[in-house]
DNA sequence: CTTGGAAAGTCAACAAGGCTGACATAAAAT
DNA sequence: ATTTTATGTCAGCCTTGTTGACTTTCCAAG
């Protein structure tokens, strides 16, 4: 192994922090991200939805009930974005929007039985090749990966994270 | 730490692979795939260049002279598509083109030097949040983050990965 | 030397999914 | 009564992906 030549780390015990190992950990990221959507991409396409419909369906399914406003944030995308995507997935009857009792200008969003049995196929397939990476590299990796993760997020949505059930792990 | 009801693990030492934790693993991936992006998307908005034109000038940069045919794989996209943007990049005096010794069909790409100037301050950039999350983590998170994401990938492009420089990591 | 096929480039057309801006409505808050 | 908030919607634009068709270049096999 050459010894990072001409990087000004110190030598201390940061030295995996060379520029070299940074820049395999954002490859690292850049193509397991590919994987990581590999299979639900696959599944989506043919039907009349995409990425877009996953991502709303999943967290629907996640926090039932929950808000427009609250999803806007999750997803941080515009209204308008997720407007479009919200309105064909009520259309055809995957999700249901209901008039909020408190508050009567908010809807609440809630996956229907259709909804229900989409969100399960997209995520049976993205949780096939999670649990064969987590079972591949051991707990005390999946240990790691959970904690750099949680560290390269933007604060506010590392909040809405932690928030998202089972936040004591 | 509840113990994960209702879920027929089994009981065994697989008990971090409950559908929780899965699910906790890909909204991990979602929201910081996120926070990755974050700081070279907001270096280039306002310049007349996206996220495709930085992933074509990151593996340049690290493959000087690699040729296109070679870039698509790794990419992962069309000609057409790649070829907008590395059209762009070489009309701009990012990049530079040249026919082959040994196969005159083929291009091989390197930057030049306003393009190693772009890819620093994109690069800097991520690698500054990179960093900071490593620290943040310890050094033994971040090999667990690496199995992890390694064990994500599709074969094919894990091949791809390892080949980029400092493979024995 | 001719020809088949690979590598690369180009044009046209289109789709998904982002974005902004403007505007409408209902309901809550002041 | 007025303002603010939550939501929805229309129109139009951009980036980045796609397919299909076609051309040029040029290596290599017959």
């Amino acid at each position: 192994m050459p010894d990072s030549p001409g990087n000004p780390t110190g030598g201390e015990s940061l030295l995996f922090l060379t520029d070299e190992q940074l820049r395999k950990g954002i490859e690292a990221m850049f193509f397991a991200y590919r994987g990581f959507t590999a299979d639900p991409d696959r599944i989506l396409e043919g039907m009349e939805y995409g990425r877009a419909h996953h991502r709303a369906v999943h967290f629907i399914n996640r926090s039932p009930g929950t808000t427009v406003n609250n999803l806007l944030e999750i997803l941080g995308v515009t209204k308008q974005s997720l407007n479009r995507v919200l309105r064909t997935l009520v259309e055809d009857g995957l999700v249901e929007s209901r008039v909020g009792n408190r508050d009567k200008r908010e809807r609440h969003l809630y996956l229907t039985e259709k909804g229900v049995d989409l969100e399960r196929t997209l995520s049976e397939a993205q949780r096939g090749r999670m649990r064969a990476a987590y079972r591949a590299a051991g707990p005390a990796a999946v240990a790691g990966f959970r904690q750099v993760l949680e560290a390269m997020m933007e604060p506010e949505l590392r909040r809405q994270y932690q928030n998202l059930k089972e936040g004591s792990t």
